[in-house]
RNA sequence: GGGCCCAUAGCUCAACCGGUUAGAGCACCUGACUUAUAAUCGGGAGGUUUCGGGUUCGAUCCCCGAUGGGCCCA
């Protein structure tokens, strides 16, 4: 019996494991980055440049979601990719602190106890509670492998930071844009607070009362529209629609728009009702009239100066002109109350109608209110209690138009944290004027909004000149700049004051004899001084040194600190957080204030990336950072935006539609098709089916099917059982600047793309046998390695390019390419080298010497996106001269030139084709052999007792037995291929190959003799001991190590 | 209702300026191998580029409109 000479064979080895079991094993490489240093290490290395990134802080509050955890993976990627290519890059990871949904639970919190808290002692809850979920976040953050400065990250509670907000709003009121003001905001009445535009979310089912209201119109007025009547109509009363009945008793005017067409329609009893023409139809419907009779139609315009008489006050409201008004819905006269509305507001800024609002901060009706409401009792009544009592009232008056109780179902903001309804209100609070010049030295009378717009478009035009030279700067991707533009032009006025107490103090003071309002830039230095010493908790103290000893008022005279009372109100967080860059940034040398990029969610840039713009321009001058990037949101298959509630709602929708379906009659499985369930495999539905016969009720084995059909997978879960590299591997799977489909079969996917770029390391380990390999310039390269490392080369300058421009998903895929070619190709072509070759032969030397720098660099490469697989493929690679101890320690990898380089990949483009036809031909050979061997299998006997013919009539089992000759070539196409006929077969698996200009198609027949009984080629030179020359060396070889002849 | 964006194979993504027959991978079907084996290699099938118009010699790409979806606002 022939000898076994497997064992002879350098077969793959390594201690690399195929299942990267990363749940468990990353804690263990977190704890020696942290224990080696690993982040102060990669920064402490020499490089060229520097980049300044800057992280924006999430929220303190509560758990991190799948926005969060994308959100950390590409910004983890950007600093480890920017270290990894030489520019020194540190990423110091922030929290947002204050704010009120801290503040609510501290509160709600104390209100349970019943207790009655201080605000000193209310800020120090909210501080505990705030840390607490630092401390969370922190771990998780961690947990995914971010590299950062845990143990001192920013946080807008501290002192530090504190103070730099006041110094921030000392350059706005330096530059004389900072004031107080009446105006309407929107006003939440159970947190008795104003909220930002970023606070207010939309409930999309809210139910109002819909109204439409006549305002009757004068004498005078009646007389300018009497040829507009429509027959049988005496007078005449304009009709406006609303949804907020509480907001009549403020009315002051009413709203047309000049260009629209307007008609009188005939209303009961003879009364003419003033309505848009395109409004007519839908409004005598809603006042159930039979049928529309109108007058002529005419222009808004004529209205305008008209009046019309308010329904139970005695004063008139008069009609104006206003761009806003539309025809869309209503009646085209739009209610006007400038103290509960923002176009209300300016329309009643125009005409200088007060912004009147007769509402308190709990949203109940103060002494402010009009006789005509006072005499219905309204107040102290809260607003929306009062709404069906006006209704009921303005119906008894005749002013109805319709019955009373109609309601609509529409859009209506409410309260980000208790979910209340809204209001809109006007108040007394501190604004930004965007509009009024800057007048610090340097700010050349610009405005805000102005200098913002400005910025935006330099932005911009850096970007586009960034593109050219192949980097990513500016609004990235472009299409920024439209969206914050269009922001910044129509806001309004910042309002930065809150009436709460957990935030930075607005350090105002109010003389208490004259009232007089002080916030100037002497008072914010000294406060600024004092809060970098104590924090802004001094503030709530009763320590008088809080302010200065003498306190400079308007009209230059100085008043004793003790004459003032200190503002009670704080600071939008928003202000805070657009503060950062200035309180993290510009104070270190390292870093300044000039930040190279900003990475959020498209969200912010209504959040942060515009508070940061205006804090930057009215502080610096200019923006605060160079580039903008942004990224989707995380969805399901379906586009949805992903969170457990929207899949809880369809998972109830689900489990409706399956009960509907079954109790309608219809079996489970029909159902289940029907609905193209993924779910129902014939074993589940047979299962679900048991459970429905013994009784489990149809909607909890639908709900069951429900919740397995339509999963959450909540990222911890990912991290918890499968590891934070795969949610990682996620992130870059996807496209990241629009919405990312996250699903268990996306997931999937994700981590097969994963799984192949790790078999195939894992595969070139195997390789190394764990011993040293060769150095490239101590071997004689083979063009087969020459051509590997030339792809290599092109792998790295895209990959490269690519991170430069943040498109981490080129990277990934590139190398998963790279994988896929060296896999079916390369490292198939090499195997025979490898593994029958003799250990030192030159052949096998030039493989390993390749392998090993592929492995390194490819390690090197996808280290910033992959960081623990890098790690565990680097604790695997043999020691070579100046291997360091960590991958994330290396710089980009090089590859050596390659003279020839152009012409394998010409080869290559060729042998491609003529493998595209060689594996064609053979195919049916293949094919039909598997179909014997099956059919042998069958009929238990031995296979290939009928022959499988072809060509010549030969039987191949296999590629390697093949001897192909393939044409047509001419012979300018075979000259472009610079390898022999050998190395191309070899190439293609094929046992011999000839590229023969003169045939004209592909022919295979069976390669001649014998196979090798250790390398199983039919190269025809076998000897006598049934080995070919090759392998009687290679295991002569083998025996000598070994000791011990066989 | 408004601003910005997205739509290519069952899934995730490609396709330089408008230019040959729209490409990969996964999944699927199928074969090989047992010397990468919870691995690897070969082959196959799969597209009216969401829909409707327009510009052009030529449109996935440009323009207009519709539909569906997202973010932000009202």
């Amino acid at each position: 019996m022939a000898r076994d000479y497997k064992e002879t064979c350098l077969l793959p080895k390594t201690a690399f494991a195929m299942k990267g079991d990363l749940f468990k094993r990353e804690p263990q490489w977190l704890a020696r980055w942290e224990s080696t240093g690993l982040y102060e290490r990669i920064l402490a290395r020499p490089t060229g440049g520097r980049f300044v990134f800057h992280d924006g802080p999430p929220y303190a509050n509560g758990h991190m979601h799948h926005g969060h955890v994308l959100n950390n993976a590409l910004k983890d990627f950007v600093t480890r990719s920017r270290n990894l290519l030489g520019e020194r890059t540190r990423f110091i990871p922030g929290w947002d602190c204050h704010g009120l949904p801290i503040e609510l639970n501290v509160d709600r919190e104390a209100k349970r106890k019943k207790e009655n808290v201080s605000p000193a002692e209310m800020r120090a809850r909210c501080r505990d509670e705030a840390t607490k979920w630092v401390d969370v976040q922190r771990t998780e953050r961690k947990r995914l492998g971010v590299l950062g400065t845990w143990e001192t990250p920013y946080l807008t509670m501290n002192k530090g930071f504190e103070a730099q907000v006041i110094r921030a709003l000392r350059a706005f009121v330096a530059n004389e844009i900072v004031y107080r003001g009446k105006k309407p905001v929107q006003w939440c009445w159970h947190c008795r607070t104003a909220l930002a535009e970023a606070e207010v979310e939309y409930a999309e089912q809210h139910v109002s009362p819909s109204i439409y209201l006549k305002f009757p119109l004068d004498a005078v007025s009646a007389a300018a529209l009497r040829d507009k009547l429509p027959p049988g109509v005496d007078r005449v009363a304009a009709v406006i629609w609303t949804t907020t009945p509480w907001t009549i008793p403020a009315n002051l005017a009413i709203a047309v728009h000049p260009a629209l067409d307007y008609v009188v329609l005939r209303g009961a009893d003879g009364e003419g009702l003033l309505v848009a023409a395109a409004l007519a139809a839908s409004v005598a419907k809603a006042a159930g009239l039979d049928e529309a009779v109108v007058g002529p139609s005419f222009k808004g315009e004529g209205l305008v100066g008209l009046q019309g008489r308010h329904p139970f006050e005695s004063r008139w409201s008069p009609i104006y002109g206003a761009d806003h008004v539309e025809s869309g819905a209503g009646t085209g006269l739009v209610h006007t109350a400038p103290g509960h509305g923002r176009d209300d507001y300016k329309l009643g800024l125009a005409h200088g109608l007060e912004p009147y609002a007769p509402v308190g901060d709990d949203g109940r009706y103060t002494g402010e209110l009009g006789d005509g409401a006072k005499a219905l009792g309204l107040e102290g009544q809260f607003i929306f209690d009062a709404n069906p009592i006006l209704e009921q009232h303005l119906a008894s008056l005749g002013a109805l138009l319709q019955k009373p109780g109609q309601k609509i179902t529409h859009k209506y903001p409410i309260c980000w944290r208790c979910k209340n309804p809204l209001i809109t209100r006007a108040t007394t609070q501190w604004f930004i004027a965007m509009d009024e010049p800057m007048k610090a030295p340097g700010f050349f009378n610009v405005t805000l909004r102005e200098r913002a717009l400005s910025e935006i478009d330099r932005l911009a035009a850096d970007g586009a000149r960034a593109e050219t030279e192949g980097v990513a700067r500016g609004w990235v991707p472009s299409w920024g700049r439209e969206r914050i533009r269009g922001m910044i032009e129509s806001r309004p006025d910042w309002c930065i004051s809150r009436q709460r107490i957990w935030g930075v103090p607005i350090p105002a003071v109010q003389h208490k004899a004259t009232g007089e309002v002080v916030l100037t830039t002497e008072l914010l230095d000294h406060v600024a001084k004092v809060f970098a010493e104590r924090g802004a908790d001094a503030w709530y103290s009763d320590d008088p040194t809080v302010l200065p000893e003498l306190i400079r008022c308007a009209d230059g005279t100085l008043r004793p600190r003790e004459e003032f009372a200190r503002d009670p109100s704080i600071i939008d967080v928003w202000f805070e957080s657009g503060s950062s860059f200035y309180a993290v940034c510009e104070p270190e040398p390292d870093l300044g204030a000039k930040v190279d990029l900003y990475l959020e969610g498209s969200d912010q840039h209504r959040g942060w990336f515009h508070s940061s713009l205006l804090v930057g321009c009215a502080v610096l001058g200019e923006a605060p950072y160079r580039a903008v990037l942004t990224h989707g949101f995380v969805c399901d298959e379906h586009g949805r935006p992903y969170s457990k509630s929207e899949i809880r709602r369809r998972q109830e929708e689900r489990r409706n539609e399956i009960v509907a379906r079954v109790t309608g009659g219809e079996a489970l499985e029909s159902a289940l098709a029907a609905m193209r369930s993924s779910w129902a495999t014939p074993e589940k539905v047979a299962d679900a089916k048991k459970r429905l016969g013994k009784k489990t009720a149809l909607d909890d084995v639908a709900l069951a099917i429900a919740q397995d059909d339509i999963e959450y997978i909540p990222p911890e879960k990912i991290i918890a059982e499968q590891g934070a590299e795969l949610f990682r591997a996620w992130a870059v799977f996807v496209d990241y600047e629009n919405d990312m489909p996250y699903s268990r079969a996306v997931l999937n996917q994700a981590i097969d793309a994963y799984r192949r770029v790790r078999n195939t390391m894992r595969f070139m380990l195997g390789a190394l046998r764990d011993e040293p390999a060769p150095l490239l310039a101590e071997v004689t390269l083979e063009p087969l390695d020459r051509w590997a490392l030339v792809r290599l080369g092109e792998v790295l300058a895209t990959c490269e390019a690519a991170y430069r421009q943040y498109r981490f998903r080129t990277v990934f895929a590139t190398v998963l390419d790279l994988c896929q070619e060296l896999s079916a190709l390369y490292l198939d072509a090499s195997k025979d080298r490898l593994y029958n070759d003799a250990a030192d032969a030159p052949r096998r030397r030039s493989a390993i010497a390749t392998m090993q720098h592929l492995v390194r660099s490819i390690a090197t490469v996808v280290a910033p996106i992959l960081p623990f697989s890098a790690e565990d493929v680097w604790d695997h690679l043999p020691a070579f001269a100046g291997k360091g101890d960590s991958v994330h320690l290396e710089f980009w990898p090089t590859v050596p030139a390659i003279d020839d380089g152009a012409a394998l990949l010409t080869s290559m483009q060729q042998i491609g084709l003529v493998r595209d036809a060689v594996f064609a031909q053979l195919e049916p050979v293949v094919q039909a052999w598997g179909v014997e061997k099956q059919a042998a299998k069958k009929a238990g006997r031995e296979p290939g007792a009928g022959e499988i013919a072809f060509a010549d009539s030969a039987r191949i089992d296999h590629a390697r037995d093949a001897a192909v000759t393939i044409g047509p070539f001419a012979e300018a196409e075979r000259a472009t291929i610079t390898l022999t006929d050998a190395q191309v077969a070899e190439l293609l698996g094929l046992g011999a190959l000839h590229l023969a200009p003169a045939v004209t198609n592909v022919g295979a027949r069976r390669a001649s003799g014998p196979p090798c009984d250790r390398c199983w080629r039919r190269r025809g030179d076998v000897g006598a001991d049934g080995l070919c020359p090759r392998c009687r060396h290679a295991v002569d070889v083998f025996d000598r190590a070994a000791g011990a002849p066989a």
